[in-house]
RNA sequence: CGGGGUGUAGCGCAGCCCGGCUAGCGCACCUGCUUUGGGAGCAGGGGGUCCCAGGUUCGAAUCCUGGUACCCCGACCA
């Protein structure tokens, strides 16, 4: 064994580790806390990319793009947000460098100071909204519905190979409306783009709901969210669409003229998902064996693997295999003939294994004479012996069974470890073991607040398809609207 | 920023306490032969500023001083 995995159960951050490296997706780089996405990793990222791309488009999104550098008086006009982000900052103070005096390497040139420093951005928001007072005077220049794909920096105390890293790709949505009720709308519509997106595509189930005021966005009123659950029971928010109210525009002074003649300000938000979703999809599914990867975004979906003596078998083989690629590519499944004589099967099925392939195909002599071929799911390691004939319509079948099984199998696990709580002594118990706990909270941040450092948990949400029975905070005893979703969280 | 740990071949590590032969092992890599239905076997081979700087010593990977980088656990966060 050349890629021994840690198992699961023995370690699981260094399980996640382990196979974030081994798998080919990542690896640290030489920059502290930002990493290397390589080819395999990236080329799951595209999936998302192009999937969710599409999903903003039909929902009426264009996409642009805004400068990496922010000026940092930009960044302090909304109070709250500059308090939100300013501890994680990188700084540009300068913009040129000259040969050290001393003879070693280079220096930064002390004159060439900049005037006013620009930050990295950590988020878009006020750069974009500097800009969008330039595009907007008239409520027939709204709305405005814009996404950037981008990369943004935080300068994050620990870091996490996908999970938090000090520079991210992301998308971020960036949308500006006339009315309260329109924008409201938008945010909301957008949590629904990305649950359908983390359900339909990336098989793995989220809880929808609106962040206390303790884990809002630094600048909104309100924030929507999706929260997900990994195999060691630890919550990840998967991701955020914000409802801004009218703060950025106060910030930035976008006033607009109304159909009614009136003057007011526009109405905002922003949502977004990030590279994260590389770390959810990789926790929610992936065993002791490897990645397990949904259909709907591996980088190929089938990979098929020769066993044979001799080049002479090796032809016979690749003939009858590259019909069936043929076949195949015709119903849009992606497929790899992996005919590296350097490798072998044995090699080879373990390394797809790893990598999360969700079909694997091996063809050999035996198979030839019978007319057959072996078939081997990802999901279950399970494999048989099937005809040739209609290989094709099997092989599309089978697809849509694992999308939708290792979609059921995550989401039997999140409901075998979602229970209610109502006491605060049985909350602090049962919190070790992990999983979502839905319990009565009295609303406000204090007792959250207390349950956080008595816990290390937190309020995910406040579900919006919740348990709305009046009932009593587990800690004060005080009157809760409604069941709120706690766990301990990435 | 607090507590702990580690820097030795591309990767993973032993050696350090108690200084001494040519610095070693596994994986990977190269060559050859035999193999090929679950990570092949044998034989041979290449590859090292032992993190950096200084000190002690006849002699330092090993001891001392300073620096630096990274990892883990906290606090912070998508």
């Amino acid at each position: 064994m050349a890629k021994e995995l840690t198992s699961r159960s023995e370690n699981y951050s260094q399980w996640y580790n382990d196979l974030v490296i081994k798998a080919d997706l990542a690896e640290n780089s030489a920059v502290r806390g930002c990493m290397v996405i390589k080819p395999y990793g990236y080329a799951i990222w595209e999936k998302m990319q192009a999937e969710l791309d599409r999903m903003f488009k039909e929902t009426g999104h264009v996409n642009a793009y805004f400068p990496l550098f922010i000026p940092k008086s930009f960044l302090s006009k909304e109070a709250e947000h500059v308090d939100g982000f300013a501890k994680e900052c990188a700084v540009v103070t300068h913009h040129r460098l000259m040969n050290d005096p001393n003879g070693k390497g280079v220096v930064v040139d002390p004159d060439a100071k900049l005037e006013e420093e620009l930050i990295v951005r950590p988020t878009s928001e006020t750069i974009i909204w500097n800009t969008y007072k330039n595009w907007i005077q008239s409520y027939r220049d709204l709305p405005i519905l814009c996404n950037q794909w981008a990369n943004v920096v935080r300068w994050e105390m620990r870091t996490r190979l996908f999970l938090r890293t000090a520079e991210f790709l992301w998308q971020e949505g960036h949308t500006a409306h006339a009315t309260k009720e329109e924008a409201e709308e938008e945010t909301r519509k957008m949590l629904d783009v990305y649950a359908d997106f983390a359900e339909s595509f990336m098989a793995m189930p989220v809880i929808k709901g609106v962040k206390s005021a303790n884990e809002r966005f630094a600048g909104a009123l309100d924030t929507y969210c999706i929260e997900a659950l990994m195999q060691d029971g630890k919550a990840l928010q998967a991701g955020t669409s914000h409802f801004l109210g009218q703060n950025f525009a106060k910030a930035f002074d976008v006033r607009f003229a109304t159909k009614e003649g009136n003057e007011d300000y526009v109405w905002a938000t922003s949502w977004g998902v990030s590279t994260r979703l590389m770390g959810a999809l990789i926790m929610t599914h992936s065993d002791d064996n490897g990645l397990v990867l949904p259909p709907k975004l591996a980088p190929f979906q089938v990979v098929i693997v020769p066993i044979y003596k001799g080049d002479e078998q090796l032809a016979e083989i690749s003939e009858k295999v590259k019909e069936i690629v043929a076949k195949l590519k015709a119903l849009g499944i992606s497929v790899k003939y992996d005919d590296n004589d350097t490798k072998k099967p044995g090699w080879k099925f373990a390394e797809y294994e790893l990598k999360g392939v969700p079909v694997r195909l091996a063809m050999g002599t035996r198979d030839l004479e019978n007319g057959t071929i072996e078939v081997a799911r990802r999901d279950t390691l399970t494999k048989e012996t099937v005809s040739m004939e209609g290989i094709e319509c099997y092989i599309q079948n089978l697809l849509n069974d694992i999308q939708a099984n290792i979609y059921k199998k995550a989401y039997n696990f999140r409901t075998s470890v979602t229970r209610e709580v109502n006491s605060y002594d049985e909350f602090k118990e049962e919190i070790k073991k992990g999983g979502f706990l839905l319990c009565h909270w009295d609303g406000t941040p204090e007792t959250e607040e207390k349950i956080k450092e008595d816990t290390k948990a937190t309020i995910r949400c406040i579900p919006l398809q919740g348990d709305t029975t009046p009932g009593q905070c587990m800690v004060t005893g005080n009157p809760s609207v409604g069941r709120v979703v706690f766990a301990v969280a990435y």
